[in-house]
DNA sequence: ACTATATATTTGTAATTACAACTATTTCAC
DNA sequence: GTGAAATAGTTGTAATTACAAATATATAGT
């Protein structure tokens, strides 16, 4: 469906602005289907990010400075955000040694195995592929880097 | 910057993942600047998108379940976005006299203001005219359309 | 007219998020 | 070493959001 039907708009002030608002439109229709795999495991976007992260590294220990570095979305408060998965056994937490204001933070086994098996439903996103070819996902993604410049 | 260097990862699982990582940062960027710029009304972007199609339709009235419709961001609870819109008195809010369980809602004066005095300052997004051509932004908003086919 | 169903919105409650202030620790200049 | 400034995280509080249940009104079938 295109954009215009979508929000049930015919006009915008111009092709910049149609793009953007496209943007977020499309950002929260993707957000919303990830949202709905996870709320079975009572976890948001933002616990699943923490996971993926903490996964990036491990079994390096991460701190919650660095998570919210490279976080997409800057919402939300660390310190709550990890009590939560610590709270379900997700992560591990303890104060670095090195540097005793840090904390270190370490995906566990369970953290592990929980996001193996989101990774079979998420690969709903596989539907993605016959959405646009490689080259066409390659450019969308060109086209943001340069919106963002 | 190129999304590789925002979040430094430099691997992705594909390219589709990859720009599906890109659609949500250059979305949560966007959405950064916005709220920046609607903070001193104390209004966020919720807000700001309800007084947009109110305006769209004004003087016609509108109802609740149509802005939900219509929302880029299903989130939020239109019964009490909207409340906070009258307490501003940016809305006016009155029953529908036709169909009693519909709420007929309306930008006030007020509200027309303070969108016309935002405009100008959000038409910093005049910038992104210079990131990409007329060509590469009607570009973008197909592709964004067949992402979501 | 009466009941069941559908529609439109509101409310209650818990979880999340924003934001500013605060604590603890380290680093740096002297 | 000592104190100021910087850095890393946490906490308090209010606002926002999610989600399910509740209310109120309208519509449809009989």
């Amino acid at each position: 469906m295109r954009i215009e039907d979508a929000i049930k708009q015919r006009k915008f002030d111009n092709i910049w602005i149609k793009a953007l608002v496209n943007l977020h439109y499309t950002s929260n229709f993707y957000s919303d289907l990830l949202l709905a795999i996870l709320k079975p495991y009572r976890i948001n976007d933002q616990h699943y990010n923490v996971l993926r992260i903490l996964k990036g590294q491990h079994p390096q220990a991460v701190c919650p400075g660095y998570i919210k570095s490279v976080l997409l979305n800057k919402r939300g408060d660390l310190t709550r955000l990890v009590d939560k998965l610590c709270q379900k056994g997700y992560v591990a937490r303890a104060t670095n040694p090195m540097n005793r204001r840090m904390v270190d933070l370490n995906i566990t086994e369970s953290g592990l195995k929980l996001l193996r098996n989101l990774h079979t439903k998420i690969d709903t996103f596989e539907h993605l592929k016959h959405k646009l070819t490689k080259e066409e996902a390659s450019l969308l993604s060109d086209l943001l880097d340069k919106l963002r410049e």
